[in-house]
DNA sequence: GTTCACCTTCCTAACGGTCGTTAGTTAACA
DNA sequence: TGTTAACTAACGACCGTTAGGAAGGTGAAC
Protein backbone atom coordinates (compact mmCIF):
# COMPACT_ATOMS: atom_id res chain seq x y z
CA UNK A 1 0.00 0.00 0.00
CA UNK A 2 3.02 2.49 0.83
CA UNK A 3 4.80 1.03 -1.50
CA UNK A 4 3.15 1.93 -4.44
CA UNK A 5 1.75 5.12 -3.31
CA UNK A 6 5.90 5.82 -2.66
CA UNK A 7 6.26 4.65 -6.36
CA UNK A 8 4.07 7.17 -7.65
CA UNK A 9 5.07 9.88 -5.60
CA UNK A 10 8.70 9.06 -6.48
CA UNK A 11 7.90 9.00 -10.01
CA UNK A 12 6.19 12.41 -9.68
CA UNK A 13 9.17 13.98 -8.16
CA UNK A 14 11.21 12.31 -10.67
CA UNK A 15 9.91 13.44 -13.56
CA UNK A 16 9.80 17.65 -12.47
CA UNK A 17 13.26 17.68 -11.01
CA UNK A 18 15.22 14.73 -12.33
CA UNK A 19 17.21 12.06 -10.88
CA UNK A 20 19.95 14.49 -8.63
CA UNK A 21 17.34 16.94 -8.09
CA UNK A 22 14.62 14.80 -6.56
CA UNK A 23 15.18 14.43 -2.63
CA UNK A 24 14.01 11.50 -0.45
CA UNK A 25 13.26 13.77 2.49
CA UNK A 26 10.59 15.26 0.11
CA UNK A 27 9.16 12.32 -1.20
CA UNK A 28 9.11 10.61 2.21
CA UNK A 29 6.91 14.22 3.38
CA UNK A 30 4.88 14.08 0.42
CA UNK A 31 4.25 10.26 1.39
CA UNK A 32 3.78 10.73 5.08
CA UNK A 33 6.22 9.14 6.29
CA UNK A 34 10.08 10.05 7.62
CA UNK A 35 12.71 9.68 5.12
CA UNK A 36 14.35 6.59 6.44
CA UNK A 37 11.37 4.52 6.35
CA UNK A 38 11.36 4.72 2.72
CA UNK A 39 14.17 1.72 3.32
CA UNK A 40 11.79 -0.37 4.81
CA UNK A 41 10.39 -0.83 1.05
CA UNK A 42 13.51 -0.31 -0.86
CA UNK A 43 17.65 -0.57 -0.74
CA UNK A 44 18.04 3.37 -1.49
CA UNK A 45 16.99 5.86 -4.16
CA UNK A 46 18.71 3.72 -6.84
CA UNK A 47 16.16 1.02 -6.53
CA UNK A 48 13.71 2.96 -5.90
CA UNK A 49 14.02 5.23 -9.09
CA UNK A 50 14.76 1.75 -11.50
CA UNK A 51 11.97 0.47 -9.76
CA UNK A 52 9.48 3.49 -10.45
CA UNK A 53 10.71 3.47 -14.01
CA UNK A 54 9.92 -0.33 -14.59
CA UNK A 55 6.68 0.07 -12.95
CA UNK A 56 6.00 2.83 -15.06
CA UNK A 57 7.41 1.49 -18.22
CA UNK A 58 5.11 -1.45 -17.72
CA UNK A 59 1.99 0.18 -17.37
CA UNK A 60 2.58 2.49 -19.87
CA UNK A 61 3.58 -0.20 -22.00
CA UNK A 62 0.00 -1.55 -22.15
CA UNK A 63 -1.70 1.85 -21.77
CA UNK A 64 -0.45 3.09 -25.43
CA UNK A 65 -0.80 -0.72 -27.35
CA UNK A 66 -4.70 -0.08 -26.11
CA UNK A 67 -5.30 2.95 -27.49
CA UNK A 68 -4.54 1.78 -30.67
CA UNK A 69 -6.48 -1.66 -30.20
CA UNK A 70 -8.99 0.71 -28.96
CA UNK A 71 -9.21 2.56 -32.23
CA UNK A 72 -9.19 -0.31 -34.74
CA UNK A 73 -12.46 0.60 -36.26
CA UNK A 74 -11.83 4.05 -36.89
CA UNK A 75 -9.62 5.00 -39.90
CA UNK A 76 -5.82 4.94 -39.85
CA UNK A 77 -5.55 8.80 -39.86
CA UNK A 78 -8.14 9.04 -37.35
CA UNK A 79 -6.21 6.31 -34.90
CA UNK A 80 -3.22 8.06 -35.72
CA UNK A 81 -3.93 11.86 -35.07
CA UNK A 82 -6.42 10.96 -31.92
CA UNK A 83 -3.55 9.55 -31.08
CA UNK A 84 -1.80 13.32 -30.20
CA UNK A 85 -5.41 14.45 -28.43
CA UNK A 86 -5.34 10.77 -26.66
CA UNK A 87 -2.06 11.85 -25.13
CA UNK A 88 -2.56 15.00 -24.57
CA UNK A 89 -5.26 14.38 -22.00
CA UNK A 90 -3.59 11.55 -20.83
CA UNK A 91 -0.61 13.53 -19.97
CA UNK A 92 -2.77 16.22 -17.95
CA UNK A 93 -3.26 13.83 -14.88
CA UNK A 94 -0.65 10.64 -16.31
CA UNK A 95 3.07 11.70 -14.49
CA UNK A 96 4.10 8.28 -15.92
CA UNK A 97 4.57 9.22 -19.11
CA UNK A 98 6.03 12.70 -18.17
CA UNK A 99 8.38 11.00 -16.16
CA UNK A 100 9.69 8.48 -19.07
CA UNK A 101 9.94 10.90 -21.19
CA UNK A 102 12.35 13.22 -19.40
CA UNK A 103 14.15 9.75 -18.45
CA UNK A 104 14.73 8.93 -21.88
CA UNK A 105 16.14 12.17 -22.82
CA UNK A 106 18.47 12.68 -19.85
CA UNK A 107 19.18 9.60 -17.26
CA UNK A 108 20.81 9.79 -14.77
CA UNK A 109 24.32 9.95 -15.28
CA UNK A 110 25.24 7.26 -12.79
CA UNK A 111 22.26 4.63 -14.19
CA UNK A 112 22.82 5.51 -18.05
CA UNK A 113 23.04 1.85 -18.64
CA UNK A 114 20.39 0.42 -16.47
CA UNK A 115 17.97 2.83 -17.45
CA UNK A 116 19.01 2.21 -21.67
CA UNK A 117 18.41 -1.30 -20.90
CA UNK A 118 14.96 -0.51 -19.81
CA UNK A 119 14.08 2.52 -22.81
CA UNK A 120 15.14 0.70 -25.29
CA UNK A 121 12.69 -2.02 -25.27
CA UNK A 122 10.30 -0.50 -24.54
CA UNK A 123 10.27 2.22 -27.85
CA UNK A 124 11.19 -0.66 -29.99
CA UNK A 125 7.96 -2.76 -28.89
CA UNK A 126 6.17 0.59 -29.89
CA UNK A 127 8.00 1.26 -33.15
CA UNK A 128 7.53 -2.61 -33.59
CA UNK A 129 3.56 -2.24 -32.89
CA UNK A 130 3.09 0.71 -34.75
CA UNK A 131 4.85 -1.07 -37.83
CA UNK A 132 2.61 -4.12 -37.83
CA UNK A 133 -0.25 -1.89 -37.21
CA UNK A 134 0.47 0.14 -40.38
CA UNK A 135 1.12 -2.81 -42.41
CA UNK A 136 -2.07 -4.43 -41.55
CA UNK A 137 -4.38 -1.21 -42.08
CA UNK A 138 -2.76 -0.57 -45.33
CA UNK A 139 -3.42 -4.07 -46.56
CA UNK A 140 -7.23 -2.93 -46.55
CA UNK A 141 -7.56 0.78 -46.86
CA UNK A 142 -3.74 0.77 -49.40
CA UNK A 143 -3.59 4.28 -48.56
CA UNK A 144 0.41 4.88 -48.01
CA UNK A 145 2.59 6.65 -50.23
CA UNK A 146 5.27 3.75 -49.62
CA UNK A 147 5.44 0.43 -48.22
CA UNK A 148 8.18 1.02 -45.84
CA UNK A 149 6.35 0.68 -42.68
CA UNK A 150 9.02 0.44 -40.79
CA UNK A 151 10.51 4.08 -41.52
CA UNK A 152 6.49 5.53 -41.33
CA UNK A 153 6.06 4.13 -38.09
CA UNK A 154 9.92 5.93 -37.06
CA UNK A 155 8.83 9.20 -38.78
CA UNK A 156 5.71 9.24 -36.81
CA UNK A 157 7.37 8.56 -33.56
CA UNK A 158 9.70 11.39 -34.34
CA UNK A 159 6.82 13.90 -34.87
CA UNK A 160 5.11 12.28 -31.99
CA UNK A 161 8.06 12.51 -29.93
CA UNK A 162 9.01 15.98 -31.32
CA UNK A 163 5.61 17.87 -29.94
CA UNK A 164 5.06 15.96 -26.63
CA UNK A 165 8.38 17.35 -25.32
CA UNK A 166 7.24 20.83 -26.43
CA UNK A 167 4.05 19.63 -24.33
CA UNK A 168 6.36 18.83 -20.79
CA UNK A 169 7.97 21.91 -21.20
CA UNK A 170 5.75 24.69 -23.27
CA UNK A 171 2.52 23.33 -22.06
CA UNK A 172 -0.89 22.84 -23.85
CA UNK A 173 -1.11 25.69 -26.16
CA UNK A 174 2.35 25.43 -27.59
CA UNK A 175 1.36 21.59 -28.46
CA UNK A 176 -1.40 22.52 -29.80
CA UNK A 177 -0.03 25.05 -31.93
CA UNK A 178 2.76 22.35 -32.92
CA UNK A 179 0.71 19.63 -33.51
CA UNK A 180 -1.80 21.77 -36.13
CA UNK A 181 1.31 23.19 -37.98
CA UNK A 182 2.72 19.73 -38.21
CA UNK A 183 0.13 17.14 -38.52
CA UNK A 184 -1.60 18.23 -42.13
CA UNK A 185 2.23 18.33 -43.69
CA UNK A 186 3.09 14.67 -42.38
CA UNK A 187 0.05 13.45 -42.89
CA UNK A 188 0.12 14.28 -46.69
CA UNK A 189 3.42 13.22 -47.11
CA UNK A 190 2.73 9.99 -45.77
CA UNK A 191 -0.33 8.77 -48.28
CA UNK A 192 -0.60 8.42 -51.93
CA UNK B 1 40.30 34.39 -19.61
CA UNK B 2 39.54 32.27 -16.74
CA UNK B 3 36.17 33.77 -16.68
CA UNK B 4 35.25 32.23 -20.44
CA UNK B 5 37.08 29.09 -19.25
CA UNK B 6 34.52 28.45 -16.37
CA UNK B 7 31.64 29.66 -18.43
CA UNK B 8 32.57 26.87 -21.59
CA UNK B 9 33.68 24.32 -18.57
CA UNK B 10 30.05 24.91 -16.68
CA UNK B 11 28.58 24.82 -19.94
CA UNK B 12 29.38 21.33 -20.30
CA UNK B 13 29.04 20.11 -16.77
CA UNK B 14 25.43 21.49 -16.70
CA UNK B 15 24.55 19.81 -20.27
CA UNK B 16 25.65 16.27 -19.05
CA UNK B 17 24.52 16.54 -15.40
CA UNK B 18 21.84 19.31 -15.61
CA UNK B 19 21.68 22.03 -12.83
CA UNK B 20 21.50 20.17 -9.36
CA UNK B 21 23.49 17.00 -11.04
CA UNK B 22 26.50 19.71 -11.67
CA UNK B 23 28.83 20.55 -9.07
CA UNK B 24 31.15 23.66 -8.58
CA UNK B 25 33.46 21.54 -6.98
CA UNK B 26 34.17 18.95 -10.74
CA UNK B 27 33.82 22.24 -12.81
CA UNK B 28 36.79 24.13 -10.99
CA UNK B 29 38.60 21.24 -10.75
CA UNK B 30 37.73 20.58 -14.58
CA UNK B 31 39.15 24.80 -14.93
CA UNK B 32 41.75 23.95 -12.72
CA UNK B 33 41.13 26.64 -10.01
CA UNK B 34 39.54 25.70 -6.76
CA UNK B 35 35.68 26.07 -5.76
CA UNK B 36 35.59 29.13 -4.17
CA UNK B 37 37.46 30.84 -6.55
CA UNK B 38 34.52 30.50 -8.90
CA UNK B 39 33.40 33.61 -6.64
CA UNK B 40 35.88 35.92 -8.06
CA UNK B 41 34.21 35.84 -11.43
CA UNK B 42 30.26 34.75 -10.51
CA UNK B 43 27.99 35.22 -7.75
CA UNK B 44 27.01 31.99 -7.31
CA UNK B 45 25.85 28.95 -9.25
CA UNK B 46 22.68 30.48 -10.60
CA UNK B 47 24.47 33.35 -11.75
CA UNK B 48 26.89 30.91 -13.18
CA UNK B 49 24.17 29.06 -14.62
CA UNK B 50 22.36 32.04 -16.27
CA UNK B 51 25.68 33.53 -17.63
CA UNK B 52 26.42 30.20 -19.21
CA UNK B 53 22.86 30.42 -20.96
CA UNK B 54 22.58 33.91 -21.99
CA UNK B 55 26.10 33.37 -23.64
CA UNK B 56 24.92 29.88 -25.25
CA UNK B 57 21.86 31.43 -26.82
CA UNK B 58 24.03 34.50 -28.26
CA UNK B 59 26.06 32.50 -29.79
CA UNK B 60 24.11 30.08 -31.31
CA UNK B 61 20.99 32.20 -32.36
CA UNK B 62 23.93 34.00 -34.81
CA UNK B 63 25.42 30.48 -35.18
CA UNK B 64 22.07 28.79 -36.49
CA UNK B 65 21.46 32.38 -38.67
CA UNK B 66 24.32 32.00 -40.27
CA UNK B 67 23.87 28.52 -41.41
CA UNK B 68 20.62 29.56 -43.73
CA UNK B 69 22.64 32.93 -44.79
CA UNK B 70 25.15 30.73 -46.03
CA UNK B 71 23.48 28.10 -47.95
CA UNK B 72 21.29 30.74 -49.90
CA UNK B 73 22.99 29.88 -52.76
CA UNK B 74 21.46 26.11 -52.67
CA UNK B 75 18.07 24.85 -53.04
CA UNK B 76 15.41 25.49 -50.52
CA UNK B 77 15.71 21.45 -49.99
CA UNK B 78 19.21 21.63 -50.08
CA UNK B 79 19.41 24.19 -47.18
CA UNK B 80 16.50 22.58 -45.48
CA UNK B 81 18.02 18.69 -45.34
CA UNK B 82 21.35 19.91 -45.24
CA UNK B 83 20.72 21.86 -42.07
CA UNK B 84 20.26 18.41 -40.55
CA UNK B 85 23.43 17.38 -41.26
CA UNK B 86 25.29 20.62 -39.59
CA UNK B 87 23.75 20.55 -37.13
CA UNK B 88 24.89 16.85 -36.72
CA UNK B 89 28.39 17.52 -36.99
CA UNK B 90 27.81 21.10 -34.52
CA UNK B 91 26.82 19.02 -32.20
CA UNK B 92 29.35 16.43 -31.96
CA UNK B 93 31.78 19.58 -30.80
CA UNK B 94 28.98 21.89 -29.78
CA UNK B 95 28.14 21.38 -26.44
CA UNK B 96 26.21 24.87 -26.25
CA UNK B 97 23.62 23.39 -28.36
CA UNK B 98 23.37 20.17 -26.10
CA UNK B 99 22.81 22.17 -23.05
CA UNK B 100 20.40 24.59 -24.83
CA UNK B 101 18.40 21.37 -25.77
CA UNK B 102 18.43 19.87 -22.21
CA UNK B 103 17.37 22.62 -20.51
CA UNK B 104 14.88 24.03 -22.79
CA UNK B 105 12.72 20.72 -22.02
CA UNK B 106 14.27 20.52 -18.69
CA UNK B 107 15.48 23.32 -17.05
CA UNK B 108 16.08 23.74 -12.88
CA UNK B 109 12.91 23.87 -11.25
CA UNK B 110 13.77 27.06 -8.56
CA UNK B 111 15.16 29.21 -12.64
CA UNK B 112 11.97 27.78 -14.73
CA UNK B 113 10.66 31.56 -14.71
CA UNK B 114 14.49 33.05 -15.98
CA UNK B 115 15.05 30.14 -18.25
CA UNK B 116 11.51 30.41 -20.29
CA UNK B 117 12.39 34.06 -20.34
CA UNK B 118 15.58 33.76 -22.29
CA UNK B 119 14.84 30.93 -24.41
CA UNK B 120 11.52 31.64 -25.66
CA UNK B 121 12.88 34.77 -27.42
CA UNK B 122 15.41 32.32 -28.95
CA UNK B 123 13.12 29.76 -30.14
CA UNK B 124 11.01 32.49 -31.48
CA UNK B 125 13.61 34.47 -33.57
CA UNK B 126 14.68 30.88 -35.08
CA UNK B 127 10.84 30.60 -35.92
CA UNK B 128 10.38 34.02 -37.30
CA UNK B 129 13.34 33.66 -39.05
CA UNK B 130 12.57 30.60 -40.67
CA UNK B 131 9.36 31.66 -41.78
CA UNK B 132 10.78 34.65 -43.37
CA UNK B 133 13.66 32.12 -45.36
CA UNK B 134 10.46 30.07 -46.60
CA UNK B 135 8.54 32.87 -47.50
CA UNK B 136 11.74 34.63 -49.80
CA UNK B 137 12.03 31.45 -51.00
CA UNK B 138 9.14 30.31 -52.36
CA UNK B 139 8.60 34.04 -53.87
CA UNK B 140 11.18 32.73 -56.32
CA UNK B 141 10.88 28.77 -56.32
CA UNK B 142 7.00 28.65 -55.83
CA UNK B 143 7.24 24.86 -54.39
CA UNK B 144 5.37 25.08 -51.41
CA UNK B 145 1.79 23.30 -50.69
CA UNK B 146 0.56 26.31 -48.35
CA UNK B 147 1.47 29.49 -48.19
CA UNK B 148 1.43 29.09 -44.77
CA UNK B 149 4.88 30.14 -43.71
CA UNK B 150 4.47 30.17 -40.29
CA UNK B 151 2.91 26.67 -39.76
CA UNK B 152 5.83 25.13 -42.23
CA UNK B 153 8.22 26.84 -40.25
CA UNK B 154 7.13 25.18 -36.51
CA UNK B 155 6.41 22.04 -38.53
CA UNK B 156 9.95 21.94 -39.52
CA UNK B 157 11.22 23.05 -36.30
CA UNK B 158 8.91 19.95 -34.53
CA UNK B 159 10.89 17.65 -36.78
CA UNK B 160 14.56 18.75 -36.29
CA UNK B 161 13.97 19.04 -32.25
CA UNK B 162 12.40 15.17 -32.54
CA UNK B 163 15.23 14.09 -34.29
CA UNK B 164 17.82 16.40 -32.62
CA UNK B 165 16.77 15.11 -29.32
CA UNK B 166 17.04 11.52 -30.21
CA UNK B 167 20.47 12.28 -31.05
CA UNK B 168 21.49 14.15 -27.70
CA UNK B 169 20.02 10.78 -26.06
CA UNK B 170 20.48 7.68 -28.50
CA UNK B 171 23.64 9.21 -30.64
CA UNK B 172 24.28 9.76 -34.07
CA UNK B 173 23.05 6.18 -35.77
CA UNK B 174 19.75 7.14 -33.93
CA UNK B 175 19.67 10.44 -35.06
CA UNK B 176 20.25 9.60 -38.89
CA UNK B 177 17.64 6.49 -38.64
CA UNK B 178 15.19 9.22 -37.75
CA UNK B 179 16.44 11.95 -40.47
CA UNK B 180 16.03 9.24 -43.19
CA UNK B 181 12.71 7.82 -42.18
CA UNK B 182 10.83 10.96 -41.50
CA UNK B 183 12.51 13.60 -43.82
CA UNK B 184 11.24 12.26 -47.40
CA UNK B 185 7.70 12.32 -45.73
CA UNK B 186 7.75 15.92 -44.30
CA UNK B 187 9.33 16.76 -47.50
CA UNK B 188 6.56 15.45 -50.02
CA UNK B 189 3.84 16.97 -47.31
CA UNK B 190 5.48 20.20 -47.43
CA UNK B 191 5.97 20.86 -51.26
CA UNK B 192 3.10 20.98 -54.23
C1' DG C 1 -6.72 -19.37 24.36
C1' DT C 2 -2.58 -17.72 25.71
C1' DT C 3 2.09 -17.15 24.90
C1' DC C 4 6.10 -16.44 22.40
C1' DA C 5 9.00 -15.66 18.45
C1' DC C 6 9.13 -13.39 14.21
C1' DC C 7 8.45 -10.12 10.59
C1' DT C 8 7.01 -5.81 8.81
C1' DT C 9 6.81 -0.99 9.09
C1' DC C 10 7.49 2.83 11.08
C1' DC C 11 10.25 5.84 14.23
C1' DT C 12 14.43 8.82 16.32
C1' DA C 13 19.20 9.71 16.21
C1' DA C 14 23.09 10.13 13.96
C1' DC C 15 26.65 9.07 10.52
C1' DG C 16 30.04 10.64 6.83
C1' DG C 17 30.01 13.18 2.93
C1' DT C 18 29.04 16.77 -0.35
C1' DC C 19 26.71 20.80 -1.36
C1' DG C 20 26.91 26.04 -2.22
C1' DT C 21 28.65 29.77 0.16
C1' DT C 22 31.41 33.15 3.11
C1' DA C 23 35.42 35.07 5.63
C1' DG C 24 39.87 36.33 5.65
C1' DT C 25 44.38 36.42 3.46
C1' DT C 26 47.96 36.83 -0.03
C1' DA C 27 50.27 37.87 -4.29
C1' DA C 28 50.26 40.25 -8.68
C1' DC C 29 49.27 44.02 -11.16
C1' DA C 30 47.59 48.75 -12.65
C1' DT D 1 47.03 52.44 -3.31
C1' DG D 2 43.37 49.96 -4.82
C1' DT D 3 41.72 46.16 -7.46
C1' DT D 4 41.63 41.62 -9.15
C1' DA D 5 42.02 36.76 -8.76
C1' DA D 6 43.55 33.30 -6.55
C1' DC D 7 44.10 30.68 -2.05
C1' DT D 8 42.93 28.09 2.76
C1' DA D 9 39.66 27.23 6.18
C1' DA D 10 35.42 26.62 7.60
C1' DC D 11 30.43 27.40 7.73
C1' DG D 12 25.52 25.51 7.93
C1' DA D 13 22.47 22.82 5.33
C1' DC D 14 21.17 19.00 3.17
C1' DC D 15 22.29 14.58 1.04
C1' DG D 16 21.62 9.33 1.10
C1' DT D 17 22.28 5.94 4.36
C1' DT D 18 22.62 3.04 8.70
C1' DA D 19 21.79 1.61 13.54
C1' DG D 20 18.72 0.50 16.90
C1' DG D 21 14.36 0.27 18.80
C1' DA D 22 9.04 0.59 19.33
C1' DA D 23 4.48 -0.87 17.74
C1' DG D 24 1.57 -3.97 15.48
C1' DG D 25 0.24 -8.06 13.21
C1' DT D 26 0.83 -13.17 12.06
C1' DG D 27 1.21 -17.78 13.05
C1' DA D 28 2.88 -21.76 15.29
C1' DA D 29 3.53 -24.17 19.97
C1' DC D 30 1.89 -25.17 24.14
Amino acid sequence: MKATLLLHTALRHFAQHGYEGASLQEIAQDVGIKKPSIYAHFRGKDELFLSAMTYALDTQKIHLATYFISTRHLSLEQSLKGFFEWFLEESTQNDQLKFILRISYFPPVKLEREVTDLINPFFDSLHRHLTRLLRERDRTEQLLFSDDYASAALAYLTVTEGTMTEFVYNGVEAYQRRFTAVWPIFWRGLVR
